[in-house]
DNA sequence: ATTGTGGCCTGCCCGC
DNA sequence: TGCGGGCAGGCCACAA
């Protein structure tokens, strides 16, 4: 599903539409617009218009338009975009291998014959004018040691819950913290305040480590872990059962023996 | 404030 | 062959 590093592929596919004027809002799904705001409202302030920047927080993408006002995207756990009729990601876990135009919550025409289209099987996305971003904690690839160590801070709260704590730390969904947390041997359940310094300093590098990496390999579906995460897995370090638990509302894979 | 729970949405897969 | 139930999780509302 779409966590950070998918996003992260969405903005950079989405920073070809920069310069380039809007002509047409196809928003043909009220439920898909967040925030109060109606297809109208949201056609008066685009058509016209032109995207100036791209920005991205956490899996919030922001498009700035030339005249004040962002766009926001969200995508959900199976939204895609599409640019040109381009996609950035070609698979998406949990979402339908199937491409199909009915998907399309959200589109944008402009005055070059171009589009952008936002593809979401299971309308768990939306679109957002001036979305907040006050609610967003740092970007987890910007966190720091000090930063890591505010975000879990003394808290009860298991581990894997606080890291994917939109609000304190912005990004993670469930897929990379499992992986994470499986490379940095820490076990999910684990109080987030319990960390030894020298567990801080490993989660920490683990974090970085594993975004870059999985980002390069193209997304938060090419774990190491990944393959594993079903009911009869077994940890690919160690050979051991994997434990699947609940943990911050989500299903939760870890291994036994080298996650303490 | 912190923490946990349930519901939203819909495609897919399994068992009958 | 069709059908029903369970499952997936990002996000938000709500409760204790």
């Amino acid at each position: 599903m779409p966590e950070m590093l998918e996003v992260e592929a969405y903005r950079r596919l989405a920073a070809t539409v920069l310069g380039r004027t809007i002509v047409g809002v196809d928003a043909p799904d009220g439920w898909f617009l967040k925030g109060g705001i109606t297809a109208g409202q949201l056609t008066d302030a685009l058509c016209g218009h032109r995207f100036v920047a791209d920005r991205r927080i956490g899996k919030l993408l922001l498009l700035d338009l030339d005249h004040g006002p962002a766009l926001g995207l969200r995508f959900g756990m199976t939204g895609r975009l599409l640019v040109d009729g381009r996609a950035s990601i070609d698979h998406l876990e949990y979402s339908s291998d199937r491409d199909d135009p009915v998907w399309d919550r959200f589109a944008l025409a402009f005055a070059d014959g171009g589009d952008l289209r936002l593809r979401d099987p299971r309308r768990l996305g939306g679109v957002e004018l001036d979305p907040r971003t006050d609610r967003l904690g740092i970007d987890a690839l910007a966190l720091t040691p000090a930063g890591l160590r505010e975000v879990l801070g003394a808290s009860e709260a298991p581990l894997k819950a606080r890291l994917m704590d939109q609000a304190r730390v912005a990004g993670l969904g469930n897929l990379l913290t499992d992986e994470i947390l499986w490379r940095a041997g820490l076990d999910p359940a684990r109080a987030a305040g319990s960390l030894s310094p020298a567990e801080l300093r490993r989660l920490h590098r683990h974090l970085g480590a594993t975004l870059r990496e999985l980002g390069e390999r193209g997304g938060s579906h090419t774990g190491d872990l990944q393959a594993m995460r079903a009911r009869d897995g077994v940890c690919p370090r160690d050979g051991a059962r994997l434990l699947r638990r609940t943990i911050g509302g989500r299903t939760t894979y870890s291994c036994p023996v080298h996650q303490l």
